[in-house]
DNA sequence: TACTTCTTGTGAACCATTTCACATGACTCC
DNA sequence: GGAGTCATGTGAAATGGTTCACAAGAAGTA
C-alpha cells in the first residue's frame, strides 16, 4: 500500500504538522539521532504525542514498538506524503520586494521547489539577472511556462493586477498558485490557491496582546 | 459593554477570519458600500452566512436585522476587536532580503504597525539608512528598544542565530514577536510568538497536487 | 522461556468548531 | 397598519479534530 493514497479526507492542520515534523527530523538527522520517538517529537512541537502518531497514522505504521520511529525512514516518509521527493518547477512573478527575497532564499530550492523562472512588466527588470535566471517579460508568460513545464507559481504582484495574472497563469495550466498579495483570488475549482497573508499574524498578535489572552502554542 | 472583552477563549481561526472581513470591509468601503449582509461577506470569503454571523457574535451584535452590517461601523468594531486601533511600535531584527522587503512595505503601517527601529549585527548594514529608518547595532538592541517604548518585533535573521536574539528581546521587555525563521524558539510563558512559514504553504501546495486532493477553500 | 520495559497504533471518548434552523426584529409597500 | 420580505443572532445538532487509554509488539535481561 503506497504511504501518499490516502483513504479519509485529510486535514489541513495534520499537513502543517507533517511539515513541522519534517523540519524537526532533518534536525534530527543531523544531530545523528537514529531512532526518535513521538513523546520527544511531541516535546519538540509543544504538541501531544497521541497527536503525532495519529498524524502519521493516517497514512501508515511506520514506528516499531517499543523504540519509535527510525528518523531517516520517517524523514523519507514525509517527503514522499507531502510530495517533497521530487523537483517542482516554479515560477515567481513580481520581482519586488518580496519577489527578490524569494528568489534569494535557499530553502525552497532545498525542498524540492526550484524557482526556474521570474516574470515581471517593468522594462528596466525584464533582461536584468536575479541569481542566475533572467527575468522574463509577462507578456510572454503563457508561451514561456508551457516550455518550461512549469506546475507551481509564485505571485509577488500587486493586489491591483493579482486577478489578471492569475488568470493567465490559469490559462497557462498551472493549477498551483502561492499568493502574495492580500486579495481574494477567483481560480476555477481544479486550481490549488494558496495565501501568504503577513498581515494577519500580526493582526493576531495584537489581538492576542490587547486581549491578555494567555499565550497558548505557536503556530 | 465593550467589544473587545471576549467572555469565552475565542479561536485562533475566528481572529483570523477576522483579519479576512477587515479587510474585505475595507474594500467594500472603498467601493461606497453602505451595508453588507453575513451572505454578502460569506460569499467573498468563501465562508458561511452563518460562519460570518457567529464570529461576530461572540464579541456582541452589531448587525440590524433585515438589513445587514453598516461597513464602516462593523469595520471600526474589528479594528478595536483587533486592536489595530491603535498604534504599534514595531522594531525589525535583520535587515536582509526578507527584512528589506518588510520595512518597504507600507501596508503594515496603514494596519497600525509601524517599523520605527531596525536592528542588524553586519558593519556594512549599521548607520545605513532604510526607509528614513537608520538602522541600529544590535547590542544597543535592548537600550534602544525600551528607549523608542517598542512592543513587537519582527525577527528575520538566520535560524542559527534566532534563539539567542529571541532571548535578548525577551529581556528587552517586548511580548509580541513575529518569527521568520524556520525554527521552534522558546519564550517565557507570557511572550507572544507567532510564525511565519513559507516553505509550508508550498508544501501544502505539493501536497495537494501529488493527492489530487479536491481543491477546498483556500486559507 | 518468562518477565520487564518501552512505545506504537487505534477505537472510543471527549472537546471544539461549524452548520442548521428558526424566532425575532426592521424596513417597505400598498 | 397589516402583509410580505429580508437578514440577524443564537440555541441545538452535526461534524470534525484531539486526547485518552489500552492491547499488543519489540527488545533486553536473566
Ligand atoms: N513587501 C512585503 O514585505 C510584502 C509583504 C506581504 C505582502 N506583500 C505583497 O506582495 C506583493 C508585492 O509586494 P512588493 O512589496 O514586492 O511590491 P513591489 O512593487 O516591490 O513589487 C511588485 C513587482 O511586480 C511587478 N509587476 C507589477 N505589475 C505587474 C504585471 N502586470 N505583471 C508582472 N509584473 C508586474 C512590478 O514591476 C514589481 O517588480 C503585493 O501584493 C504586496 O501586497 C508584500
Ligand atoms: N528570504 C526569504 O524569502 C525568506 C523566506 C522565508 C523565511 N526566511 C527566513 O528569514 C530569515 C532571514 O532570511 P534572509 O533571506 O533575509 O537572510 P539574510 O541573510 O538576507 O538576512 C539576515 C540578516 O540578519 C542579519 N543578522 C545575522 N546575524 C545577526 C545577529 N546576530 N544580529 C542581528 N542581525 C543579524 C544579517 O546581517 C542579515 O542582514 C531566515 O531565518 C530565513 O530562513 C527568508
Amino acid at each position: 500500500m503506497s504511504a501518499t493514497i490516502a483513504r479519509k479526507r485529510i486535514s489541513e492542520s495534520t499537513i502543517h504538522r507533517l511539515s513541522l515534523y519534517y523540519r524537526t527530523l532533518s534536525l534530527l538527522e543531523k544531530e545523528n539521532y537514529e531512532t526518535v520517538s513521538s513523546k520527544e517529537l511531541a516535546k519538540r512541537e509543544k504538541l501531544t504525542p497521541a497527536q503525532v502518531r495519529k498524524d502519521l497514522s493516517f497514512f501508515g505504521s511506520f514506528g516499531t514498538r517499543g523504540l519509535g520511529y527510525n528518523v531517516n525512514e520517517l524523514k523519507l516518509k514525509i517527503e514522499s506524503i507531502l510530495g517533497i521527493d521530487r523537483e517542482w518547477r516554479v515560477a515567481l512573478i513580481g520581482v519586488g520586494n518580496i519577489g527578490s527575497a524569494l528568489v534569494s532564499y535557499k530553502e525552497f530550492a532545498r525542498q524540492g521547489f526550484h524557482i526556474i523562472k521570474l516574470f515581471d512588466n517593468d522594462q528596466r527588470k525584464i533582461g536584468s539577472n536575479h541569481k542566475g535566471i533572467v527575468v522574463s517579460d509577462i507578456k510572454d508568460l503563457e508561451k514561456e511556462v508551457k516550455e518550461a513545464n512549469i506546475s507551481m507559481v509564485i505571485l509577488a504582484v500587486p493586489a491591483t493586477v493579482s486577478q489578471y495574472i492569475v488568470d493567465d497563469v490559469v490559462k497557462a495550466g498551472v493549477t498551483a498558485i502561492l499568493n502574495f498579495a492580500p486579495v481574494n483570488l477567483r481560480v476555477p475549482p481544479f486550481v490549488h490557491l494558496r495565501n501568504e497573508n503577513m498581515s494577519m499574524e500580526l493582526e493576531y498578535l495584537s489581538f492576542a496582546m490587547v486581549n491578555n489572552h494567555a499565550p497558548k502554542k505557536p503556530k
